[in-house]
DNA sequence: TGCGTTACGGTTGAC
DNA sequence: TTGTCAACCGTAACG
């Protein structure tokens, strides 16, 4: 089937991102509970019912097939509102799909769930053991500094000042290495809020990584070229 | 009327 | 095993 307004090539990306996300009603919890027209929905499994008539499951992203459904109607011109109707999805939620496969090319659902990958990994703890073996009376931010400097970690993974405390604190022994005060500490921010693409990326592929180990590989979406310009 | 944004209640999964 | 936390979700309502 070829979709008028849209040549090969984007139809082919759209279906290769939808192949990339499983694609597969049949493995996804909520797919059947679609009943919706043009959802190619089957039975009413369970649900609520919005205002337009559809059936969504609350806490659980739409369908793939419901989403590649959303983006192909807007590639064929069709107005927001009418795909909202049609669908019987709500306009925000067309207009998020639509905004998210606009900036990322993936119609697939963020990651839900899971926590921030470790920053104090065997080998940061073990180069931090290091220095303050070197130099004793080192401030938390120094070291913070040191693991920078030294390519250990880059701004993105290197452990909060508090981290290092806590690490000099538990796994070195307080008594035998006292640990200096913290301050002066010099400005830093929190992982996940200054690079969220990256985590993005990492949950993504952490969630669909049992799926796409049978698929050629995943779709991964080019970085939002201004993934961080409203985060902080 | 169309649509971007956001509060809300909910789910999820690592720790 | 259970609870907490912080990510995500879609809907509904507002401007």
């Amino acid at each position: 089937m070829m979709l008028g307004g849209m040549d090969g090539k984007e139809y082919g990306a759209l279906h290769a991102a939808a192949a990339a996300a499983g694609y597969a009603m049949e493995a996804d919890p909520n797919a059947s509970a679609m009943g919706n027209p043009g959802m190619g929905g089957g039975a009413q499994q369970y649900g609520e019912v919005n205002q337009l008539g559809g059936v969504f499951v609350n806490g659980r992203p739409l369908p793939n097939a419901v989403r590649l459904r959303i983006v192909e109607l807007a590639q064929l011109g069709i107005r927001p509102c009418d795909i909202s109707r049609q669908l019987r999805v709500s306009h925000g939620c067309v207009s998020k799909i639509l905004a998210r496969y606009h900036e990322t090319g993936s119609i697939l659902p963020g990651a839900i769930g899971g926590s921030k990958p470790r920053v104090t990994t065997p080998k940061v703890v073990s180069y931090i053991k290091q220095l303050k073996a070197k130099d004793p009376g080192i401030f938390a931010w120094e070291i913070r500094d040191r693991l920078l400097a030294d390519g250990v970690c880059d701004k993105y993974n290197v452990p909060s000042v508090s981290s290092i405390s806590r690490i000099l604190r538990n796994k070195l022994g307080g008594a035998l290495y006292p640990v200096p005060p913290l301050y002066p500490v010099p400005p830093q921010r929190c992982w996940p809020l200054h690079q969220p693409y990256d985590y993005y990326v990492y949950l993504q592929g952490r969630q669909h990584a049992a799926s796409a180990q049978h698929l050629p590989h995943a779709h991964v979406p080019p970085p939002p070229h201004h993934a961080h310009a409203h985060a902080l």
